[in-house]
DNA sequence: TAGATTGTTAATCGATTAACAATC
DNA sequence: TAGATTGTTAATCGATTAACAATC
């Protein structure tokens, strides 16, 4: 168990593409498509930093990792740097959905745009309140959470979407886990438990909300 | 204009309050007031950092970067904890926001519950689509974003919510700083350009989605 | 007292940045 | 060629963790 998780760890820093580096690539994406559409062939590591407000060496470091070559004096060609990057973050690849907490934010995010680009289906939706449950938000059923377990196994779902109560987080992280879940998208407000093979992402509003805050509060301390 | 950011950058560590550790507190805070409501009079860095799972050791950094001075063989005492946070956070303070881009994220984040524990009041909702403009969310009425500038100067608003289209979002950034906007909460994936004073605080889905992408692609390269 | 817990210094770690040679 | 840009090594920086003395 050990041991694997070394040799996992080894993978990641042989890859150079460290967490920070791939958070970055859908900016790099984006700017690339950007520039392809007003028919630009090359784009350069200065327009993708200062796109990101970073410096040129942590983006070809980041193109470096993710076996791109550039050329000096043009730059990346583009087709090849948005494929590379389209294809390291998998978005050619379908992954399937659930969410927990069809409230507010749970109904906004069943609506996000950005979910097909990543090729990522909404199996289902899941709630307690009878309110909400057999309504249709976006297109998905939303449906009473006792039936949770049954769609993650026939739809061999690998993402858990988390838009519930604090208190309520760990329990259902707890079971999507039992279920099969591969990764986690978590905007309560606690660090979940999981097994090592579990990726948990948190989404953490009110820790920016206590940045701001603390900022407004004595500018001079930031 | 270099003279006073280097005070500012001394002042910050001197604190020894990183931006990290800061958004850790609204965590702390959280745990201290579950606690004293199962009637606990004292919490412990143990307990804290399992919630959060990180050591202990960044606990009590934390906590005396607040200036809490914790008992051997105790912990900290829970009032006092609750009321460091809660003033560090500066929970007790009010500041006006206003939202611009009131579609499905935007709405959401007009009802959001967590602003009022942290004293945000949205003062505003702005938008271009006739659809939406005059409807009231949560509260707050829609404006057509031609009124956002007297608003702002209006209500005296420190913070701006940007929840619209990536290619529009730094232009809105740049009109709110000019009425004289502290800081940017920007739900669209672009790093914001800003003068040194105001504080830009990301949110970034897409980055998190290529994250989750990523590794479910490739597992044993995380 | 013994043991649990704090508080602090030094070591580690990972990510970013600076420097600069290589290349077209 | 000269100059722009890449690619890579070494230095820096900040945050986390380990180690351990101090305290009740």
């Amino acid at each position: 168990m050990d041991e694997k998780a070394n040799d996992k760890e080894q993978l990641r820093r042989a890859s150079q593409l460290s967490r920070s580096s791939v958070e970055r690539l859908y900016s790099y994406y984006l700017l690339a498509k950007r520039a392809r559409e007003q028919g630009d062939t090359h784009i350069n590591s200065r327009q993708l930093a200062s796109f990101l407000q970073i410096g040129d060496t942590q983006v070809r470091k980041d193109l470096a990792a993710i076996n791109l070559v550039g050329q000096p004096k043009k730059g990346y060609e583009i087709g090849a740097t948005i494929e590379a990057l389209s294809n390291t973050m998998g978005l050619d690849e379908v992954h399937r959905a659930v969410l927990c907490g069809v409230g507010k934010l749970g109904q906004a995010l069943l609506q996000y745009s950005r979910f097909g680009e990543f090729g990522f289906k909404v199996s289902g939706a899941f709630d307690v309140s009878p309110d909400i449950i057999g309504q249709d938000i976006a297109g998905t059923r939303v449906l009473h959470v006792d039936h949770l377990a049954k769609v993650i196994e026939i739809f061999s779902v690998e993402i858990g979407i988390l838009t519930v109560n604090v208190w309520a987080a760990q329990e259902l992280c707890n079971k999507m886990v039992e279920c099969g879940i591969k990764a986690i998208w978590n905007f309560a407000p606690i660090h979940l438990q999981a097994p090592k093979g579990v990726l948990i992402r948190n989404e953490d509003f009110a820790g920016s909300l206590a940045v701001i805050s603390h900022y407004l509060k004595d500018p001079a301390e930031q």
